[in-house]
DNA sequence: TCGATACTCAAGTGATTGTTTGAGGATGAG
DNA sequence: CTCATCCTCAAACAATCACTTGAGTATCGA
């Protein structure tokens, strides 16, 4: 009998954690990451991710499923497009946690992420804090340079919107002030590409340490429109 | 020329994330959450986890070894024994977001920690700034129900030391004060084995809210030896 | 009603993973 | 030295997973 109570505590325990490695499960494949960090942007239908991807349709509605039924994200429909969003702010904490432990316990990922973004060494950064110092006494130009969609769900206030496939739009802007480029988050490649192209015109350029999506969670002030 | 850029970064942009995604491989096991889940306790031996997972020797070191791998887990030998232990805080906190993530999202969660657990509706809880107070003002009686490693590795200041196979030495506590137990985490059953054998003698007995690892990390007291 | 678009589903294939088994390496005791 | 203990490694199997292909479903516009 204290022998059969412990089998099935011990088959109830495997499950329970089974249950909890699920959700490891859900994010155990770099495609599914990339569709979170793109969701923490904002809701993306099926199709657009799959482009994103590059993945076929098929592949990304199967990944999108496997998101759905571990609960990590959850889908609207809207005419014939599905639209997915993350489920939670929850998830998003999660995929940071993954992402910081990733960065600091695996040693090859300083390589794939320069393979990736390029050499940052020569990338100047600023804080959320010191930029919205900055930006209060007018001192920078802060440029969103995500897709159109991505803007329009949301950015800084008073932010220039240069969308990646027109940065040449850079070169217009207002001389006189630093510029500040800001993108999805630490390993996007936009605010780079930004940067280093206004850093070989001659003018001081800076990215943001982070994107989008770690400014609003930390409380900063977003515009939508 | 252009393509040929744009391919090459897809490549680096899925071996990156692949990067990310490793961290989530280690954790998509409910064999290997357990082993996350204690050694957040402490570090422990390879045949000692062994026991406490019900696998065998092999399979528990293969289960180590590919958590080592991806950088969430250290060793140390010390003659025969190899000690394992968690690599850093980081990936505590990771493992408790999973585990956050997955008690809101997964539908059949709560279900399953009821099977593990039992119904856990009659057993009152306390939280940490609660017990510090009453502790504080001698209202309680604090009892740590885990293993005798796990306590000499790091206990509450006072706690009185009740290991899981003498759950009866409960009844020879001192009469007069409430009673809290506390054990290795939300989800361990220790704790409430022992408010359970309390309440059917008839005392108050409540257990706290989390267990040691968040106490400690929450930078409560803690005492070892 | 028809076609087009956006998505899901099912089946199949090659690759990866969890577990067991049995052998082998490292350490300490005698 | 020999033996026992603790652990790791390699081989092998079934189970699971990622991705493709091709068919099927839902919705909209004409």
């Amino acid at each position: 009998m204290a022998v059969s109570t412990a089998a099935a505590r011990r088959v109830a325990k495997d499950a329970l954690f089974d249950g909890f490695a699920s959700i490891a499960k859900a994010l155990a494949s770099g495609r599914r990451a990339e569709i979170v960090e793109l969701l923490a942007q904002g809701e993306r239908s099926v199709d657009d991710l799959a482009g994103e991807l590059g993945q076929s349709l098929a592949n990304t509605s199967h990944h999108l499923r496997t998101l759905a039924r571990a609960g990590l994200v959850t889908s609207r429909r809207d005419g014939t497009h599905v639209h997915y969003r993350l489920a939670s702010d929850d998830v998003l904490e999660l995929w940071w946690a993954m992402r910081t432990v990733a960065a600091t316990r695996v040693d090859r990922l300083e390589e794939l992420a320069s393979g990736y973004l390029g050499r940052r060494g020569e990338i100047e950064t600023i804080s959320r804090d010191e930029l919205l110092a900055r930006v209060e006494a007018g001192e920078v130009i802060v440029v969103d340079v995500r897709p159109r969609a991505e803007y329009a769900a949301g950015h800084l206030p008073g932010a220039v919107h240069v969308p990646p496939d027109e940065l040449d739009r850079l070169d217009a802007l207002p001389a006189g002030r630093d510029v500040v480029a800001y993108c999805r988050g630490p390993y996007c490649v936009y605010a780079d590409d930004a940067v280093r192209r206004l850093t070989r015109a001659g003018r001081r350029a800076l990215r943001l340490e982070d994107g989008l999506p770690e400014w609003r969670h930390a409380g900063g002030p977003v515009t939508t429109g």
